[in-house]
DNA sequence: TGCGTTTGCCTAAAGGTTTTAGGAAACCTA
DNA sequence: TAGGTTTCCTAAAACCTTTAGGCAAACGCA
């Protein structure tokens, strides 16, 4: 019997993929080797469980997302770093929202120490290095950021926001004139 | 054979409890079954199905919140509002992640409606009637302390802001300084 | 209080997902 | 090309979901 080429990247690739078709919990060792034409015990070689698998397209969507955060950030400063950086996050989420849900698995400290998760951190400080905070505030700040990203697209993306007018691309831009002008006007404690 | 007083309120309850217990993903009918010392197939004629209790967790969550955050904004405005407000959330989310993940859950449009999802946004939009912002400002500032407060409880349960000083406390009274100060400074478009 | 109806919980069964054990064919290397 | 390793397979057990059909307890009404 000819072999179907299983590889341990290929898989997390491939279960990505479905994510992103199905949603992130839907995606099953089962419907993996559907998709590979492959029995699921064949997957075991590749992978050591289910939680494994979900767990690899976790980092690789962590990774995909600081690529494109560093490419974005590169020559830009301010507001529009801001814009740009935020902006990631939103179209990724929307490109891929299988892959968006499978970014917010809780990992184990080892495994989220192992991750892009602390180059996200460290982009978010880079912009902020345009604005003059010094520490703990720049730390503060990076961790205000974090959350207005996150929870303005996971917000978005649950449609939270919708149903009501205006529509959410007038609040996306006056969301980061906000921040930019909470930035450059960082209160004092 | 004695009745086991099974109700759909009992049911979700319970359900509830073990997703603080085991995780919100980890909430199964048989694992609910098992707590009343009944068979699955029982539970069929309270619960038309696995989703349909995860949706009336998620509406218990939701409601619970709403229930929550009213009562701590009696009485409160300006900056003290605001601290209320997100801490009932950060408190909800550490006293229950289980239920706080079901608040998450996607519900469809019209489940959504009826939830208490819209109290929530009108409860956030009564702190805005201290800081004299007029529409549409007054929304897009709603949809960023909706952001704020969502993704700040959700990276910090998720560990998101450990291993690394200073410690949240910190952070979060200056990320309520900050978005106080903020809303006083509303920028202009 | 007795009787019919409704309801609550049961057994049974089918289908899907996860995981482990062990075997055979394909691949690599010396 | 012989040996060892890797890849994929069959088989089987365990668990979760859902539906169908049945019996007895609880309820409602005369």
């Amino acid at each position: 019997m000819a072999r179907a080429g299983l590889t341990t990247e290929r898989l997390t690739r491939a279960g990505a993929e479905l994510a992103d078709e199905v949603g992130f919990d839907q995606v099953t060792l089962s419907a993996l080797a559907r998709r590979f034409d492959v029995t699921v015990a064949s997957l075991y070689s590749h992978l050591s469980n289910s939680r494994d698998l979900r767990t690899r397209i976790a980092l690789l969507a962590l990774d995909e997302l600081a690529v494109r955060a560093a490419d974005a950030l590169a020559g830009r400063a301010g507001r529009d770093a801001l814009a740009a950086l935020g902006g990631v996050y939103r179209d990724y989420a929307r490109e891929h929202p299988g892959r968006w849900s499978a970014a917010q698995l809780r990992l184990d400290p080892a495994t989220a120490a192992a991750s892009a998760g602390g180059r996200h951190a460290e982009l978010t400080r880079a912009i902020l290095r345009g604005y003059h905070l010094s520490e703990p505030d720049q730390t503060h700040a990076v961790r205000l950021l974090g959350s207005v990203f996150h929870g303005y697209v996971s917000l978005e993306l649950g449609g939270g926001f919708s149903h009501s007018a205006p529509d959410t691309e007038q609040t996306w831009t006056r969301v980061i004139d906000a921040l930019d002008a909470l930035l450059r006007h960082w209160p004092a404690p």
